[in-house]
DNA sequence: GCCGTTTTCGGCCCGACTGTTTTCAGTCG
């Protein structure tokens, strides 16, 4: 795990003993901001600290969110290993308790008193208590018991969240069956989803409509419903299970057509872009709520019968604030609001004009290169790399030398053949362990592109990895590093090198980093590409496709691409064929 | 605990829902 993620983890460990042990409410909250600024910074905060320690704590200090006390905490967990304040935390609430927290339902006011009242420590413990020592709790009857029971056996049965790629056809699914029926003004899907996060808790459904019944009964007797958690005026909340028995929860909210601006953009969050914008609403004499945005700042001006300055449509309230419109994928309250954003249209799928990593039959590929060069031409693209995996990857069945020359040939030959799009003869090489490269460069001259990425060796040191990177991008006869951190979302951390040097020697040597855009890699990964986008860096963004469908995995992509505040100009794939060619042949 | 071209002190988003209650606390997003 990275320094970051570790002192994060610390952060988030002491807002759950503050929660739990009572302390203001604007302490816990600034302890978890603090949490999230350090996952989401790409300065090593352990390199921060020992590069100079004398000047540490002021510049941890300039990171918005981190103040004095917890620049001092983060020192002393570089220098030391541990925070005394953490310790103590630790020393006073059981650690198991932080499970009990995490239950859907279960808050910190239920959690202490179960904690106080039954000496219930762990989830393990909660599990065999009683009902009736639970519902012998103040404010916890019948109905909190049986939800509190439902809520456990759910969360183990459905695991954590679930990637973006397994959720998005879910939600999607049950829009285009809902746009279908009669009285629909709106329907969309809202939440993380819409945001294009890389994993997903659960699934809101936002609808206006003329006909209320009619949805509330097609969303509740849906035939991927397995149960009706509620079912009320406004809001049902179902689960849902797919094909492959993922579960997760969805929730529909119905909400009046002339609000529905205002609502989407509450139901679509962040929960932290709408607390800035709602700060932002009061200095400009306003109030903004899910209904609306309104004159003055006084309370619930719906229930007076007050007309919105705007709610129709999200654009219509960012405007009446006097702020450029921010696409969903950048609501996080990371940099918004700053003059950094202005506005400027964002990367979107049809802007991507070529694929640059995809697999054959060659290797472990499903399509021949015509059939994968067919489809790629079918999705208006001038230019296909074929790019099969080489021989350090048996088990992907990587081509040998002589298996890459026969392949190159009938790439030639394949190109020759079908007009309308350019088929480059490509390799995916591997980056070996000491950063070499799978081929010799008299082979890796022969390709028009190649793409080097690490498949082996994932939990390499930091530093060994850095070197390993490093040494690939300054290869001169290396376009661009495929996937560079080999993570797997949710299931593998991979590299974890340090990317402000990567970045800077991938402009220094005009290498091109990858966002792959498969839902189980994404990487780079969103925070790591801002950085990478604002050190200057090019950036390709491919499928990595082995199949037809998989090439439809470039919405992943470009959803992840938006979330770091990608122009089209700074990827390679939207280039026309001519730029991006004499780009290719430079390297040669 | 953090933050400040109106503030170095005094604020810190807003509403719905639920269950347990006779007026609202706790939780969630």
């Amino acid at each position: 795990m990275s320094a970051n993620a570790q002192v994060a983890e610390v952060f988030d460990q002491m807002a759950a003993a503050l929660e739990l042990l009572g302390a203001n409410r604007f302490r816990v909250n600034a302890h978890e901001k603090v949490a999230r600024v350090l996952r989401d910074l790409t300065d090593d905060v352990r390199a921060v600290v020992e590069e100079n320690p004398p000047a540490a704590v002021a510049r941890l200090r300039s990171f918005d969110g981190i103040g004095e006390s917890s620049a001092k905490k983060i020192c002393e967990w570089v220098e030391t290993g541990s925070v005394p304040e953490h310790q103590k935390l630790l020393s006073q609430v059981p650690l198991g308790l932080f499970e009990v927290l995490a239950i859907p339902g279960v808050g910190p006011k239920a959690a202490k008193l179960m904690w106080e009242e039954l000496g219930i420590e762990s989830l393990e413990d909660l599990k065999t208590t009683s009902d009736e020592a639970l519902s012998s709790l103040p404010r916890m009857g019948k109905k909190s018991v049986e939800k509190i029971r439902q809520a456990i056996d759910f969360s183990e049965k459905s695991g954590d969240r679930v990637p973006l790629g397994v959720a998005r056809p879910m939600a999607q699914k049950l829009v285009a069956e809902l746009s279908k029926l009669d009285g629909m003004q709106q329907v969309d899907f809202a939440g993380s989803l819409r945001r294009g996060k890389e994993t997903i808790g659960d699934i809101d459904i936002l609808v206006a409509t003329t006909d209320a019944e009619a949805v509330r009964e097609a969303f509740c007797s849906h035939p991927d419903v397995t149960q009706v958690l509620a079912r009320g005026e406004t809001k049902c909340s179902v689960r849902l299970e797919n094909e492959r028995g993922v579960v997760m929860q969805a929730d529909l909210r119905i909400v009046p057509e002339e609000a529905w601006g205002a609502a989407l953009m509450y139901f679509t969050g962040s929960k932290e872009h709408n607390v800035r914008l709602r700060e932002i609403a009061i200095g400009k004499d306003r109030h903004l709520n899910e209904y609306g945005l309104f004159s003055g700042t006084a309370e619930r001006p719906q229930d007076r019968g007050e007309t919105p300055v705007a709610a129709a449509s999200e654009e219509s309230i960012y405007q009446a604030l006097e702020l450029p419109f921010v696409p969903p994928e950048m609501r996080e309250d990371r940099d918004e609001f700053s003059d950094r954003w202005n506005g400027e249209a964002l990367i979107s799928l049809s802007d991507v004009k070529a694929e640059l990593h995809a697999h054959t039959t060659a290797s472990d590929g499903r399509l021949s290169i015509e059939e994968l060069a067919k489809e790629a031409r079918r999705r208006g693209f001038h230019t296909l790399a074929v790019t099969d995996h080489s021989k350090s990857q048996p088990i992907a069945n990587g081509l040998d030398e002589d298996r890459l020359l026969a392949h190159i040939d009938a790439i030639r030959k394949a190109d020759a053949k079908i007009d309308g799009i350019r088929i480059l003869a490509g390799s995916e090489v591997d980056i070996l362990a000491d950063g070499s490269l799978d081929y010799d460069d008299e082979l890796l001259a022969q390709l028009d592109i190649v793409v080097a990425s690490p498949h082996a060796a994932l939990r390499q040191e930091p530093v060994v990895a850095t070197e390993r990177l490093l040494r690939a991008i300054r290869h001169p006869l290396v376009h661009i590093i495929g996937h560079p951190t080999g993570r797997i979302v949710g299931r593998r951390e991979g590299l974890s090198p340090d990317t402000k040097r990567l970045y800077e020697a991938a402009v220094e040597h005009d290498t091109v980093l990858e966002l792959n855009s498969n839902w189980n890699r994404l990487d780079l990964r969103d925070a790591h590409l801002r950085a990478a986008l604002q050190a200057g860096c090019k950036i390709a963004i491919d499928t990595d496709a082995h199949d037809t469908w998989q090439l439809d995995h470039l919405v992943y992509g470009i959803l992840t691409a938006r979330r770091a505040g990608m122009r089209p100009e700074q990827c390679i794939n939207t280039w026309p064929a001519d730029k991006l060619h004499s780009w290719l042949e430079s390297k040669r």
